[in-house]
DNA sequence: TCGGGCAGTCTTTTT
DNA sequence: GACTGCCCGA
């Protein structure tokens, strides 16, 4: 019989033992009774790195130590203990996702076939995520796409849900899992062939689910020290080498796996519900009586393992399944001998008794399972062969684990003890009283934010503004709508209406500002109508990059940002101009038809535009103007596009500029409609020639225009809006909607001063664990746990300077993220897309987007309003706007922070608050007291 | 013609 | 703080 434990972790994954190297697992083993023992971590490239230096093949994918480090080792391990240990690759991923809506957190165990397709995985998972910064990834993959990943990369590959039953990080944990193996796996459920039950579950549990009868049942220990090998294991009659373990694993018989070594669920830390914190534990029957609800604090119990079987299972307790695999329940060795001489298991004299058993009788499972109990008396005394006699006969007094809290089995009562006091040669020992474990005093958590509907709108029903704007037809319409008010969804429905009334989709035209919005409107009336996917959508700049290219017969030649940038610099210092001044203005002059260049600017605008036509080449400003021009210049081409479209749609209206406005007239000289939708108080693009002036001159530019005023808010929460208008009240407007929140009262933004960059991105990293509700189960079971994805958390700066400390922070913490704006230096993978990531994002590239939690750093005086050196001073109004946008963009949750001194371009020292902040109402933020780790630590120790 | 040293510069974005 | 471009000496 071949005994096997397949998920371990090494020293490089959080909060393990720093000796779990291949030497000492190596060791561990033969103490154990290991056989086989999966590496563990195998994700991590210099944990694999070093496995290959240290192992060497048997092959069949099975490892051993090499020759010569075992050579050396051998005297260490007891001479009954020593035996062969194979390692075959293994490793597990924590995978962060949304899916139906739900944030789902969820381990998988995998097995890879050699160092090959370990590598290859590796390379894949290095594209999507950090598997560096521990040997436990955590990635913002669906698993299901993880799973295709593995196969796409090995096919043979061993794929387990790691301890499935687990409430917050496996597949039917009640926090963050499925009800259904297919609802995770959807198509590849196939490839799936056995589950790992957890410490808090045994067989006997998972048979009442008849679901689940196709799966092999696996026991592993999960370890995260060398003393925690094999708590729980497998047996196995095959072949230690991968193809043998993979057929144990997926063929329908039984052969190969002949049964599972279990803890007795009852000891694991999830086995029945309750509150650690409030002091409640309650037997699943219980929980239904309260409603799932905390008798303490009224907040959702944490539902454990039993209760989350019950619910899915179809069959009653006790239910034996037909040649259902054996197993058996054990007690690690070291907790039956702390027992018998009423000593912590971890102390000094257990430790050496121990010794003494391995050395004279065998390995721990050899003792526990199978060593005659005569022996053990001989060794350690009667008292340690009845607690084994009693452990293999299941006669354990149990008490169940709960909400994180390890439960405990024993062997003995008080009066048994008196009783057999004295005898036994490990009896001798004088039993010690046993020291009350101090618990420490927990921070007590904030209230765990309402949940808030993020939908955009009343579900399926427009509201009668949202109407209105939709069924509008005739004159130009303008329609002014706040944040939150569902601009895309009427823009949407609009286009659709009209396909569905008869226009021929092809001749409406959606214009948005983006490429990523024209997507995404693309994306969005597909679903709306089958016809509206036909509806032609299109950016400014595609526009009139269309209507030159038919104009010039031919296609464009465009200068690249990075050519433009010299060919300035190279004129700039001709005419001794400051080139960025100059790249500025000659944008600036571009937003406009006809440009009227001032004398400073004058000779080289004319030389830029001569280099330009030297080259045919055209810049990304052209694009508007000169489709402009060459419609003013062409009356047949002005005819073509004026007669093109019967329908115009124009998104993010603020953004637009003179030449833009123009270029839409000739689009609506034929008589097509026209929709504009937007919100001056959003205007942030004033330096590039839009400004919410040309939003309110709407209505001189399309003569006979109708207005209409969005103002139900559907995104934030009324805490987070009133902070946000009332800094926007210090720019008055008497035009400016009065915004009403659909979304509840919410909870006010935070506001939170830190004393560098550095300690400012630790803190959002460390909130941004809270909000995801902990990333591993230690930081679990601190707290109420948060329960959003990674997805719906955005970083907001500045200045794209600002991402990298923040970048480090998160990569430090293991929280997936992307910079948006810098992401194609490394390889894309395939997958790329569907990751899912904490976005960090200028404020600028922020709109039009929205998350439920939005962190606004850098809020300070010199970054927010920026002032560039020896630059144009900042033009407040608008960075009040960028400001409110920022906010706006968050559903549930708003922090705003700032460092108290921050070094930007060489210049340290200390920083003050932004002055806008000033603008935002007393009272509308609560400020968090923000506790430096050394301090607090301190703090702690003088407790 | 090379390279070391020094001064000047540093947003936000569109195909 | 990091990069570029320019000047100057060898």
């Amino acid at each position: 019989m071949l005994i096997a434990d397949l998920h371990i972790h090494s020293s490089y994954s959080r909060a393990t033992a720093k000796t779990l190297n291949p030497e000492n697992l190596w060791l561990a083993a033969q103490r154990k009774g290991i056989g086989l023992l999966g590496t563990g971590d195998f994700t991590h490239p210099v944990w694999l790195q070093e496995l290959e230096q240290k192992l060497v093949e048997t092959g069949d994918g099975a490892y051993e130590l090499n020759p010569e480090s075992a050579r050396a080792l051998a005297a260490e391990v007891p001479g009954p203990c020593r035996a062969p240990v194979r390692f075959l690759l293994s490793g597990e991923i924590s995978t962060i996702y949304k899916r139906h809506g739900v944030t789902r957190k969820v381990h998988s165990l995998i097995l890879a076939p050699d160092f090959a397709a370990a590598r290859r995985i590796n390379a894949r998972l290095d594209r999507l995520g950090n598997i560096t910064s521990d040997g436990r990834p955590i990635l913002g993959l669906d698993t299901r796409d993880l799973l295709e990943l593995c196969l796409d990369e090995a096919p043979e590959v061993i794929f387990i849900p790691a301890h499935i039953w687990t409430p917050w990080f496996s597949l039917f944990g009640s926090k963050s899992g499925f009800d259904a193996l297919e609802e995770c796996f959807d198509d590849l459920s196939g490839h799936i062939h056995a589950l790992e039950t957890g410490l808090s579950s045994d067989p006997a549990m998972n048979w009442r689910l008849s679901a689940l009868d196709r799966y092999k049942l696996v026991s592993n220990s999960d370890a995260h020290s060398p003393a925690k090998l094999a708590r729980e294991a497998n047996l196995l009659t095959c072949e230690p080498t991968y193809p043998a373990l993979a057929h144990a694993l997926s063929s329908p018989g039984g052969e190969g796996l002949a049964g599972t070594l279990e803890f007795f669920p009852h000891e694991g830390k999830y086995h029945l519900d309750g509150h650690r914190k409030c002091g409640v534990r309650l037997e699943p029957s219980e929980t239904r009586e309260l409603g799932g609800l905390c008798p303490v604090c009224g907040k959702p119990l944490t539902v454990g393992v039993l209760s989350r079987v019950e619910d899915l299972a179809d069959r009653p307790e006790g239910y034996l399944p037909p040649n259902a695999p054996n197993f058996e329940s054990i007690v690690p060795l070291n907790e039956v001998v702390g027992e018998v001489m009423q000593r912590g298991p971890a102390t000094k004299g257990v430790t050496q008794a121990v010794e003494q058993l391995l050395a004279e009788v065998g390995p721990e499972l050899f003792i526990l399972r199978q060593a005659p109990l005569e022996e053990l008396e001989r060794v350690g005394g009667p008292v340690l062969s009845e607690a084994v006699r009693r452990m293999r006969a299941g006669e354990v007094v149990l008490e169940g684990g709960f909400d994180g809290e390890f439960g405990v089995v024993k062997l003995f009562t008080p009066q048994e003890r008196e009783q057999l006091k004295g005898q036994g040669s490990l009896w001798r020992e004088a039993p010690s009283t046993r020291r009350q474990l101090k618990k420490k005093a927990l921070t007590k958590p904030e209230p765990a934010p309402p949940l808030l509907s993020l939908a955009e709108s009343t579900g399926d029903r427009l509201n009668p503004e949202q109407q209105q704007a939709v069924a509008h037809r005739g004159a130009p319409l303008i329609v002014r709508a706040g944040p939150g008010a569902g601009k895309t969804r009427v823009l949407v429905a609009r286009a659709a209406g009209l396909v569905e009334e008869g226009a021929a989709p092809g001749r409406v035209l959606m214009i948005t500002f983006t490429r990523k919005a024209a997507e995404e409107m693309a994306g969005r009336l597909a679903g709306e109508h089958p016809a509206a996917a036909l509806v032609k959508v299109s950016t400014f700049h595609a526009l009139g990059r269309e209507i030159l290219a038919q104009a010039l017969g031919r296609e464009l030649v465009i200068l690249g940002e990075t050519e433009r940038a010299a060919l300035i610099k190279e004129l700039a210092a001709r005419f001794e101009l400051r080139p960025s001044w100059a790249e500025l203005t000659l944008t600036r002059l571009k937003q406009q038809v006809h440009p009227e260049p001032e004398a400073e600017i004058a000779p080289l605008w004319q030389a830029y535009e001569s280099a330009l036509a030297e080259r045919g080449a055209l810049d990304l400003d052209d694009l508007v103007r000169r489709a402009a021009l060459a419609l003013e210049e062409s009356a047949d081409l002005a005819h073509t596009w004026g007669a093109r479209f019967d329908h115009v749609l124009v998104d993010e209206y603020q953004d637009s500029n003179q030449a833009q406005v123009s270029l839409l007239k000739f689009l609506l000289a034929g008589g097509a409609s026209l929709a504009a939708i937007g919100d001056p108080d959003q205007a942030i693009y004033g330096f590039r020639g839009a400004s919410r002036e040309g939003f309110l001159r709407f209505a001189q530019d399309f003569p006979g225009a109708m207005g209409i005023g969005l103002t139900r808010n559907y995104r934030n929460g009324e805490a987070i809006l009133q902070a946000a208008q009332g800094l926007l009240a210090s720019d008055p407007d008497p035009g400016r909607l009065s915004l009403s929140a659909q979304a509840g009262p919410g909870v006010k933004p935070v506001w939170a001063e830190l004393t560098s960059p550095k300690a400012e991105a630790a803190w959002v990293a460390a909130k941004i664990v809270e909000l995801t509700g902990g990333l591993d189960s230690r930081q679990v079971e601190r707290g109420d746990a948060g329960e959003l994805a990674p997805r719906d958390i955005a970083v907001l700066y500045r200045l794209h300077a600002q991402a990298a400390p923040l970048a480090q922070a998160l990569a430090q913490a293991g929280i997936p993220f992307q910079v948006a704006g810098q992401e194609p230096l490394a390889e894309t993978d395939p997958l790329d897309f569907k990751a899912q990531r904490v976005s960090l994002m200028s404020m600028h590239a922020a709109k039009g987007l929205e998350f439920a939690a939005v962190f606004v750093v850098g809020v300070e005086e010199g970054l927010l309003p920026y002032q560039p050196p020896n630059g144009e001073p900042a033009d407040l109004g608008e960075e009040r706007r960028l400001l409110y946008v920022a906010m706006t963009r968050a559903g549930q949750s708003l922090f705003l922070s700032r460092a108290k001194a921050r070094s930007l371009f060489g210049v340290g020292g200390p920083r003050a608050a932004s002055p806008l902040l000033g603008d935002i109402p007393t009272g509308a933020l609560r400020t968090e007291r923000v506790v430096s780790r050394r301090r607090a630590r301190q703090i702690d120790l003088f407790a």
